[in-house]
DNA sequence: TTTTGAGTTGTTCGA
DNA sequence: GTCGAACAACTCAAA
């Protein structure tokens, strides 16, 4: 290279689709050289948990977001396909680069990855650093007394106030110095992340991937839900919860933004006797952080139980209920509305999360995992750390997971969470005719009242494929097994 | 080392 | 209809 041209440094973009709020970028740019931003899709490098239809459909739209940002900032994204440590020392080749920056990841796979990378560029005497862009705290850097990791949330998240104060989020960049000639980027519809066949409508309907869709997110909710988000949150007919879930996932918001927002906001929302919403929302992050924390530590999770007890459970592979729970047929409507919410939107409330979950894993007997598998495939905010802690959490065999007695009653919740039926109607077509007396369980409903409802039991709508009660007793016998 | 207090999200039963 | 207790015992975290 002439000496009067600066070595250019590679940014490796992977779940931080964002300027603001970047520590990698912000690394690059503060040594005042060129810098080349850069995505590399390598979904073998992902273990056993390469990016699902909904993901790939997500991302897609995220990193045409990125470049078009990054646009706007005098640069552009290079995007290659995989591996990604050839694909990086094949740039570094090209252009001359002499550093590479990423932010941390904390799947199993990734760090695997990552720390073979950053070994092996510094081999190369290359400059090779990563940074926290993702999480409010490091997994390492909350412990207990004992220097352990925690496996309890309220002390987890005790732990996480009491540590010093987070750095304030960085502003993006206002300009990125280019390099004098652009390495080749591979259009991104090489990379064949949408699907062939057209069924992402719905999920274009619901969402606007990218940092502006998640910025305007998170500002709505501010305005709005925040205020109200400890009992709105529950009601998965109202627009109480934040849907940040995705955003978050693909790093376009980062946590340390949300955390400072939040805290703008709370003055404000102590005058009005809102503050408890808002700590209440930042715990949710606090759930976030604990799930990162407890993959990290427990990087066996993702495929096997934290109580390694529940090795032993007595689960029950049946094809024909799992296939009903997927596609929203099991006969319960408050199970089959969120199974469809999620086959349509790519989301689920989160409430209807933990009934689904638990109709699967307790009221059906299936494995965790069949769940976590779909779960993977079907949402747009698919983590490994979160949809892991979840999925064991229901099934009780996690950190600080349900008793496991605790068996949601599909009929008790649907009427609690969604009392006129409101979001059972919206998923439900074929039940809306029905009174809200008998929405939450049809199968009770009078035949003339059925009749007038147009409803045809297992004909327009299924009959139910367990009897609650008896999967109750039934889970409970199971349960006492191990 | 031992002890003690505590633990996201529920349901059912019986008064 | 509403309320409190029982569910059955376990594990973690901290004193």
């Amino acid at each position: 290279m002439p000496q009067n041209s600066p070595a250019p440094s590679l940014v490796w973009f992977r779940q931080d689709l964002r300027l603001d709020d970047n520590p990698a970028l912000t690394a690059a740019v503060e040594r005042g050289c060129p810098v080349i931003p850069v995505f590399i899709w390598a979904p073998q490098e992902e273990g056993a948990w390469p990016p699902g239809a909904a993901s790939r459909w997500w991302l897609h739209q995220s990193l045409q977001r990125l470049d078009g940002d990054l646009r706007d900032k005098g640069a552009r994204l290079v995007i290659r396909e995989g591996p990604s440590l050839g694909q990086l020392q094949k740039l570094i080749d090209e252009t001359g680069a002499d550093a590479v920056f990423w932010n941390r990841r904390y799947e199993p796979a990734a760090i695997a990855r990552d720390t073979d990378a950053k070994k092996e560029l510094r081999t190369h005497g290359l400059v090779a650093e990563s940074f926290n862009g993702n999480l409010l705290f490091e997994p390492w850097e909350v412990a207990t007394r004992e220097k352990k990791p925690f496996q309890v949330f309220t002390a987890f998240w005790r732990a996480v106030l009491s540590l010093p104060e987070r750095e304030d989020p960085v502003a993006a960049p206002t300009s990125l110095r280019a390099p004098k000639t652009w390495p080749a980027s591979i259009p991104l519809d090489t990379l064949r992340l949408e699907p062939r066949i057209d069924w992402a409508s719905g999920l274009r309907e619901a969402w606007q991937p990218g940092a502006a869709g998640a910025n305007q997110r998170f500002e709505q909710f501010l305005n709005q839900a925040a205020s109200r988000y400890k009992i709105t949150r529950d009601l998965p007919a109202e627009p109480g919860t934040s849907r940040l879930s995705p955003h978050l996932h693909f790093g376009e918001i980062s946590p340390r933004r949300i955390w400072h927002d939040v805290q703008g906001w709370l003055p404000l929302a102590r005058r009005t006797g809102a503050a408890e919403h808002g700590e209440t929302f930042l715990k949710e992050l606090g759930w976030r952080e604990f799930a990162h924390h407890l993959l990290f530590h427990f990087p066996h999770t993702a495929e096997r139980p934290l109580r390694s007890r529940f090795e032993q459970f007595p689960a029950d592979n049946n094809r024909q209920y799992l296939t009903a729970w997927q596609r929203g047929q099991t006969g319960y409507p408050i199970v089959d509305a969120g199974m469809r919410e999620l086959w349509h939107t790519g989301w689920m409330h989160n409430r209807v999360r933990m009934i689904v979950a638990s109709f699967l894993v307790k009221d059906l007997l299936a494995p965790w995992s069949s769940g976590a598998k779909w779960f993977w495939d079907t949402l747009v905010d698919a983590d490994l750390a979160n949809n892991t802690l979840g999925w064991q959490w229901s099934a009780g065999c996690g950190a600080d997971a349900a008793p496991f007695f605790r068996i949601f009653n599909p009929v008790t919740q649907s009427r609690k969470f969604d009392p006129h039926g409101v979001y059972l109607r919206r998923w439900l077509p074929e039940l809306a005719s029905l009174p809200d007396k008998w929405l939450h369980e049809p199968w009770q409903a009078p035949a003339n009242v059925l009749q007038l409802a147009d409803v045809v039991p297992g004909r327009t709508y299924p009959d139910r494929i367990v009897d609650h009660d008896v999967a109750r007793k039934r889970a409970l016998e199971a349960f006492k097994s191990i």
